[in-house]
DNA sequence: ACCCGTGTTCGCTG
DNA sequence: TCAGCGAACACGGG
C-alpha cells in the first residue's frame, strides 16, 4: 500500500473513522510479533486501551497517532511496510464477558477472532472498529512515549515532506548532487524527499522525460526542475485517484492507473512517442521507463 | 514450481 | 569513514 499518496489516504481514513473516539478494546494478532517491535503486543494493547485518538499526522510514509490515555499522552507510530492498510472493521458489541484485551494482546476469551491478515483491531467506544491489515508484516506499530515523534530516528532522518513543505527544486538539486547513484535510486532515499517510493520515482522520471539510470549528480538544473514538477504531478494524480471512486489501484483486478509502472511492453503515453515501455532492475527494484523519450 | 512485489534494515566491501 | 550494494524479512498472487 505505501507511498506518500496511500499513506496520506490512510491518515484521512483514520481521521474519518476514529478521530476523537475512545479505544474500548484492542485485539492483536499475537503471532505477529515482529510488527510490534520493540514493545511487543501486550504493551501496545495496554497502552492503547482506554485512550482517545486525539490526532493523526503523517511525515513521509510514517503515520503518527496521538492518543490521550489515563496515563497521559502516548504516540503510536504506524508504518505500512509493503502491504499494510487501515480500514473499517465490522461493528462489535461490548456485551460479552469483558474478555480482556490485555492478556498479551492476543485474542483472549470472548475476543472476536481476527480475519486473515488483520494484525490489529481497535474496537471503538461507539461500536465501530478499525483494522490494521498487513499480510507480509513488513509494517510496524510501535509506541512513542509522550508522542515525542521527533525522538524516533526514522522520523528525524526524514527529508522535507512534499505535502507539508512542498518540493523545492533547488533543495532537490543540492541533494541529488551529493550522490553518484542513478537518479531513480536516489529518489528512494527518504532523507532526500520523504514519501517517494518505487512507483512514483519511476513515474516522476517519466513525466520529466528523464532516463532513470542517469547519474543523480550529473543532472542539469532544468532537468531537476522538470523532475520536481514530475514528482508534484504524480503525487497529485495519485491523491486525486484515491479521493475518487475507483480506489482499486493496481491490485484486485483494478486497472493500472500509472503511466510506466507495471506497463512493460506497452506503448509510451507521451503524445507522439510510441516507444515501448521497458523494465530494468536497479538496486534490486524494478524500474519502468520509455527508452525512446526518457533521456 | 518459479518469479514477482507500493519498504526498510543490516552487514559487508572497496 | 562511508557510500553503495546485496541479502534478508514474510507471504500471497500470477
Amino acid at each position: 500500500m505505501p507511498e506518500l499518496p496511500e499513506v496520506e489516504h490512510a491518515a484521512r481514513t483514520l481521521r474519518r473513522l476514529a478521530l476523537g473516539r475512545r479505544v474500548a478494546r484492542v485485539v492483536l494478532d499475537g503471532r505477529a510479533r515482529r510488527l510490534f517491535r520493540p514493545d511487543g503486543p501486550a504493551a501496545v494493547a495496554a497502552a492503547l486501551t482506554g485512550a482517545r485518538l486525539a490526532a493523526v499526522d503523517r511525515r513521509g510514509k510514517q503515520l503518527l497517532l496521538t492518543l490521550e490515555g489515563a496515563e497521559g499522552v502516548v504516540g503510536l507510530n504506524s508504518h505500512l511496510g509493503m502491504t499494510g492498510k487501515w480500514e473499517a472493521g465490522p461493528r462489535w458489541s461490548p456485551g460479552g464477558t469483558g474478555g480482556s484485551s490485555g492478556s498479551g494482546g492476543s485474542s483472549g476469551p470472548g475476543a472476536p477472532p481476527l480475519p486473515p491478515h488483520v494484525r490489529a483491531a481497535l474496537l471503538l467506544d461507539d461500536g465501530s472498529a478499525v483494522h490494521y491489515d498487513d499480510p507480509r508484516m513488513f509494517g510496524r506499530l510501535r509506541l512513542v512515549p509522550g508522542a515525542r515523534f521527533e525522538a524516533l530516528a526514522e522520523v528525524a532522518a526524514l527529508g522535507p515532506d512534499p505535502l507539508h513543505d512542498g518540493i523545492d527544486a533547488a533543495a532537490l538539486a543540492t541533494g541529488l548532487a551529493a550522490t553518484r547513484r542513478p537518479v531513480k535510486v536516489a529518489l528512494l532515499d527518504q532523507g532526500l524527499l520523504a514519501g517517494v517510493g518505487n512507483i512514483h520515482a519511476a513515474e516522476a522520471c517519466w513525466r520529466a522525460r528523464l532516463d532513470p539510470r542517469r547519474r543523480a549528480d550529473r543532472l542539469s538544473r532544468a532537468e531537476v526542475a522538470a523532475l520536481a514538477r514530475g514528482l508534484r504531478a504524480t503525487f497529485r494524480f495519485a491523491l486525486a485517484k484515491l479521493d475518487g471512486p475507483d480506489i482499486e489501484y493496481i491490485e484486485a483486478g483494478g486497472d493500472n492507473p500509472f503511466h510506466v509502472y507495471g506497463r512493460e511492453g506497452a506503448r509510451c503515453r507521451h503524445p507522439g512517442c510510441g516507444g515501448a515501455v521497458r523494465r530494468v532492475v536497479q538496486a534490486q527494484r524494478s524500474t519502468f521507463y520509455c527508452p525512446r523519450c526518457q533521456r
